[in-house]
DNA sequence: CACGATTCAGTTGTGCGCAACTGAACAGCG
DNA sequence: CGCTGTTCAGTTGCGCACAACTGAATCGTG
């Protein structure tokens, strides 16, 4: 097999194997592996709209309305229509949704572990994959703007 | 963000991002990209159980029963109980899913320019993928196999 | 041979991810 | 002010991925 495919074919795999050390790992806490990303960036900043949260983790509205329907539903976070502008949506965690943050505390160790990698390894090698992305992205938009090009 | 989560999600973009890169180039023919996988195996082994595409793959029956049932209507492979033992099924590609490998035959450059790495680059990066999906893998045994100890 | 355990593919249910679209709210410009 | 184009979140439809399960075929052991 080409070596693009091999490439492309090991970050699917690692892909999936992460997802399934945090589905071990997250499963006490009832929490998917995309819901521990919301959860951990408004941890961070409080309170985010949904473009804004979409932003950060690459996700479009089509990902993030339902899976934040299902996070409102399970009481981790709250919705409502920005009065400054009413066609945004602001997402901030609820004090169930805060206090998710202990239950899961242990969550990065174990991940860490799991990787086999020293911290210095594990940079390096989220740097190269920063660079592969945005060539891919970039890529994307060459490959498809030109043919889209009406 | 911890380097962990980091790393992760670092992954998880590179993934989504080059299945973008591979649904604009396999958008003609019609093709997602596990589909052009599963292709790209049988192109070179000829015909395949279930069972072994899920093994070169990572992928289990519940993927790819329904996976493999909509390349059969579109009639790029076919499927056949296995005689010798009734419980497999075989997989191999038609006249048509054999052509296929002409039609996309400029995938892999695109892809390959696509990347902006060199080709000592990629099969370093793919290494480095490997060694953290085993080591992933591991850790999900040792993680859930303690705890479903019955 | 018989019978329990195992190995297969397939089904069901749930969630993620994206394309394409809808409808409401807003911005800019004449 | 009114109209047009844009920016939002949300919905629909489809495919991938996995857990848990079903049922049939096979294997192993007595």
């Amino acid at each position: 097999m080409r070596l693009d495919a091999q490439l492309c074919f090991a970050v699917h795999a690692a892909s999936r194997a992460f997802d399934s050390v945090y589905r071990v790992t997250l499963r006490e806490a009832g929490l998917t592996y995309p819901q521990y990303l919301v959860l951990l960036v408004l941890w961070e900043h409080g309170e985010l709209s949904v473009k804004e949260l979409g932003q950060r983790l690459r996700l479009d509205s089509g990902t993030l309305s339902p899976l934040l329907k299902r996070m409102e539903t399970a009481g981790w976070v709250e919705r409502r229509r920005d009065r400054a502008d009413e066609r945004s949506v602001v997402v901030r965690p609820t004090e169930e949704g805060l206090g998710l943050r202990e239950r899961v505390c242990i969550v990065p160790e174990h991940t860490v572990e799991s990787t086999g990698m020293s911290i210095a390894e594990m940079g390096e090698l989220r740097d190269r994959l920063k660079e592969l992305t945005d060539s891919l992205d970039a890529a994307v938009v060459r490959l498809s703007g030109t043919g889209a090009r009406a």
